[in-house]
DNA sequence: GGTTACGGT
């Protein structure tokens, strides 16, 4: 925050549950003007009544925000804000002033980061403060009763399930709601209709039965009024929630301006919505002018998960359940389970006369972090680690340890076996707002049986690399002491020291020429000879384009790729994705999982090309990731998952 | 923040 130097002085204070507000002024503000919102978690750092008018308040490493044309402060966690207050009476009033000053502070985590206020912005807070008088700033009893009136605010909240008319429209109810838009109409009378829901039923609301949407579109508006020129039938199809889960809300003037603004999609917080009964007994809502205030709000699920409205994390739940539920019904309807699963031997024959040759001298192209850390065998890296159970005392294998190694290794096979598959595309979904979720989810448990993208409005795609190396240890004999080695898109960034990111690689022959020679220095020929006892490119798959990527998982998913709706919970660790593209040979015994770590976790097998490469130190990882375990005695890890143990490559690069 | 009370097919 740079203007107003990193200090202003309080002028009143509003307050909820857990997020607090202040107003913040400073000379900068002129006469009437108001000041500058901060916002932060009585949790973690003040109470309001911490704060009273004309304190002096030193701020660091807040986040600025910009909501509706506002800027405003909030406080965060990561890097951690910085809050210091002086009361009024202990601020100096000249500029020599006699240290240690009374501040109030947060109390961050580490001590390091703690940083009391300088003395010059102590000297400037004097000078500020002897500008007060200009400042406008409230008498103590009015920042009182501002607080106290604030701390009242009756919180209008309501879910749509528990929202009603009053006994006539005359006395209609007022509410907030948070939750979905799922359609916008503009109307020629110069209001906006949008189709709203936060994922609760609602008896008195209109029934969009999924049946009605199938046989003959567009039943709600009969009216005929509200149709858009473009794509006429994809507009008026109803795409769900289906059920009594929408409300209609009308909003006029300035907030039909700011729902005209909105996508059909955006998450929002609509204020003050005076619910009434419509012609047909149905609910509706309206959002009315109020002297230029803006009552519709976009919510942001795209952002730092600890400052998305607990409200709307709710929803999303509420969402994700919604059509987990929808689409479990739906595949009990359509009863036949397929489950065709593909062939899933790699039918790859490279046999090659082990030809074992000490390899002396390290691979210089490679660098690895991490010096001090002692080379150890990949042997002893793929020992299990004992743990002691706390309560009982025993003594088992933990199926993982956090761990950091380092070892001198060689690449002897690597997956998928075509390098045009090292990176694939994923769609950065609403719901990775959610502290459980894991990506992978989302593109299964929305994508049924041709339903089309039920409750999906317009996401991101985008590339990641993924792929996987197997390394054998450099004093392996006979093929053995080999591990799968995980590359996500972070590590690979690094490792691969290329200037591009992930992107389709089929559509970029330079980027995969790019790539060829990063790994030519990793593994020489390595490449060639595995790829000599592969079948033809267009043998198996065809290769895409961005249509078929972002048309994604109806078109290049086939029957039996996928898990069935139900079983869409799969845990996967935060880097894991469920690609849009089938990767060429996807050996999979686990189902909804991304082919790279179900390569990997099933394949212990051995590569049957017999190395050549110089071996290179290599910084592993060790972690464990859930994976869905159908049979009890294995689930591990609880709620039919089991913990899967996987190796990693970290800080690990090849230098251009 | 509301003895807000209202706009149309």
């Amino acid at each position: 925050m740079e203007p107003p130097k990193g200090f202003m002085t309080v002028e009143k204070a509003l307050s909820a549950n857990a997020k607090s507000t202040i107003v913040l002024t400073d000379p900068s503000i002129k006469d009437n003007e108001y000041g500058i919102k901060l916002s932060f978690f009585s949790k973690m750092e003040f109470q309001v009544s911490d704060i009273s008018s004309s304190d002096l308040i030193v701020l660091r490493s807040v986040r600025v925000q910009m909501n509706s044309n506002n800027i405003s402060l909030i406080t965060t966690k990561s890097p951690m804000s910085e809050i210091h207050i002086l009361k009024s009476a202990s601020i100096p009033r000249d500029a020599s002033f006699r240290k240690p000053l009374q501040w109030k502070s947060t109390s961050p985590s580490s001590k390091s980061s703690y940083l009391l206020p300088s003395s010059n912005e102590i000297s400037y807070a004097v000078w500020a403060f002897s500008k007060a008088e200009e400042m406008y700033l409230p008498t103590d009893q009015e920042f009182q009763e501002k607080t106290v009136q604030a701390m009242n605010v009756k919180d209008k909240f309501t879910l749509l399930s528990d929202v009603s008319a009053g006994e006539t429209n005359q006395y209609a109810k007022y509410y907030d709601l948070v939750g979905q838009v799922i359609k916008i109409f503009e109307t020629s009378h110069g209001f906006v209709e949008l189709q709203f829901s936060d994922y609760t039923p609602n008896s008195h609301f209109y029934d969009h039965t999924y049946e009605e949407n199938t046989s003959n579109d567009e039943n709600h508006d009969s009216y005929g009024y509200g149709n858009k020129s473009s794509d006429e039938a994809e507009d008026r199809s109803w795409k769900g929630p289906f059920g009594k889960f929408t409300i209609t809300i009308t909003a006029f003037a300035e907030n039909a301006s700011q729902a005209r603004s909105m996508e059909a999609g955006q998450w929002c917080l609509l204020k003050n919505v005076r619910i009434c009964t419509g012609d047909a007994g149905t609910l509706e809502g309206k959002i009315h002018s109020d002297r230029g205030r803006v009552l519709i709000q976009a919510l942001d699920t795209n952002t730092e998960p600890s400052l998305v409205d607990p409200r709307l994390k709710e929803a999303l739940r509420r969402k994700k359940d919604h059509w987990k539920t929808f689409n479990k019904r739906q595949t009990q309807k359509s009863q036949h389970v397929q489950t065709t699963k593909q062939n899933t031997s790699t039918s790859k024959k490279i046999r090659q006369e082990a030809e074992q040759k000490a390899t002396v001298g390290l691979n210089e192209n490679v660098r690895c972090s991490y010096p001090d850390e002692p080379i150890i065998g990949i042997r002893e890296i793929l020992q299990p680690e004992k743990i002691m159970v706390q309560s009982s005392g025993k003594t088992l294998w933990a199926p993982f340890t956090n761990r950091k190694y380092r070892a001198n290794v060689r690449v002897v096979d690597y997956f998928p076996h075509r390098i045009e598959d090292f990176a694939i595309a994923r769609r950065v979904t609403e719901y990775e707002a959610l502290s459980d979720h894991s990506s992978g989810e989302d593109s299964d448990d929305n994508n049924t049986r041709g339903q089309g993208n039920h409750g999906r409005f317009a996401s991101k795609v985008v590339w990641e690399w993924r792929f996987a190396l197997q390394v054998e240890d450099a004093q392996a004999k006979n093929g053995e002491d080999r591990v799968w080695l995980l590359v996500n898109n972070s590590q690979a960034q690094g490792l691969l020291g290329l200037d591009d990111d992930a992107s389709n690689l089929r559509l970029n022959p330079q980027l995969v020429q790019n790539l060829r020679n990063q790994l030519f220095h990793l593994w020489g020929d390595l490449e060639e000879r595995i790829a000599a006892g592969l079948p033809r490119e267009d043998d198996d798959i065809p290769p895409s384009t961005d249509e078929s990527f972002l048309s994604a998982t109806s078109q290049t998913r086939r029957a039996g790729d996928q898990p069935d709706a139900d079983d869409s919970d799969n845990e996967l660790d935060t880097t894991t994705n469920t690609p849009l593209s089938a990767q060429s040979g996807a050996a999979t015994g686990q189902t909804s999982t991304d082919p790279v770590t179900a390569h990997i976790s099933t394949n212990e097998g051995k590569s049957d090309v017999a190395p050549r490469n110089k071996p290179f130190t290599c910084c592993i990882q060790q972690y464990g990731i859930q994976l869905s375990e159908k049979d009890p005695s294995k689930a591990n890890a609880g709620n039919g998952k089991r913990w899967q143990r996987i190796f990693g490559i970290h800080g690990t690069t090849i230098p251009a």
